[in-house]
DNA sequence: GCCCAGGTGGGTA
DNA sequence: TACCCACATGGG
């Protein structure tokens, strides 16, 4: 796993990630950002912002209705509109609709509160913990198994904490290791092997699918 | 026009 | 458990 790391750190260099101005941001781009292209969360998230809409308090009284057309460009709007909704109540009911009062709570615990919340799987739950709260929780997506299948490290059928413990147990707790491992594995999906993990030239040609 | 994108939950066997 | 499906916009 370090040795993968280490490779992607080379080629791409220092990503600085998750790109959201606040932690708040980064829980509603989590959650808009499901199954959908970056740039129309973007687009999502400004209409927000442009509304002055991207706070707490503003997202738990604006009327579900009204939120989901704000938020129409990312898609599925009906839903994720319901699941923010979901979150923002969660959010008030245990934090008192703080994030800083969530990133400053046991991390195992708000996992496991995060994951009962309708809409809120394994992966959105990752990235909240690992990007908003600055806490060690690695975040598996799509270009993760996809890495690693390319690797011959996993066969692809895993599931999502099997895939995860792979990485948790094989480096250490660092929430700046994990924060940029995730960020180098996204920008080489995005920029070299979108759809086939080891083209010519990719910087893990070379990398022994044995490594850890 | 077709394919895909930083998932999740509900239904069925 | 393991599939299958709905959910939707916008860019290449």
């Amino acid at each position: 796993m370090t040795k993968i790391y280490n490779l992607l750190l080379e080629r791409y260099g220092q990503r600085h990630w998750w790109p959201a101005e606040s932690p708040f941001e980064v829980c509603v781009g989590a959650i808009l950002t499901q199954n959908t292209n970056w740039g129309n969360v973007e687009k999502a998230i400004a209409n927000l912002k442009r509304e002055g809409l991207l706070s707490p308090r503003s997202l738990r009284d604006i009327p579900v209705e009204m939120l989901a057309e704000k938020i129409r460009p990312a898609g599925y709007y009906n839903v994720k509109s319901v699941r923010l909704k979901g979150f923002i109540d969660w959010l008030f009911a245990k934090y008192d609709g703080s994030v800083e009062r969530m990133a400053g709570a046991e991390w195992r615990q708000v996992r496991e509160e995060l994951l009962k919340v309708r809409g809120i799987g394994a992966e959105t739950a990752d990235s909240i913990l690992l990007y908003a709260c600055g806490q060690p929780s690695f975040v598996v997506d799509t270009y993760t198994r996809r890495l690693l299948a390319g690797l011959g490290l996993i066969t692809g059928r895993e599931g999502y904490e099997e895939v995860r413990c792979l990485f948790m147990e094989n480096l250490p707790p660092d929430v700046a290791l994990f924060n940029e491992f995730h960020a180098l594995i996204v920008q080489h999906a995005k920029e070299h092997c979108r759809k086939k993990p080891l083209c010519p030239g990719c910087p893990l040609h070379f990398c022994p699918a044995n490594v850890r």
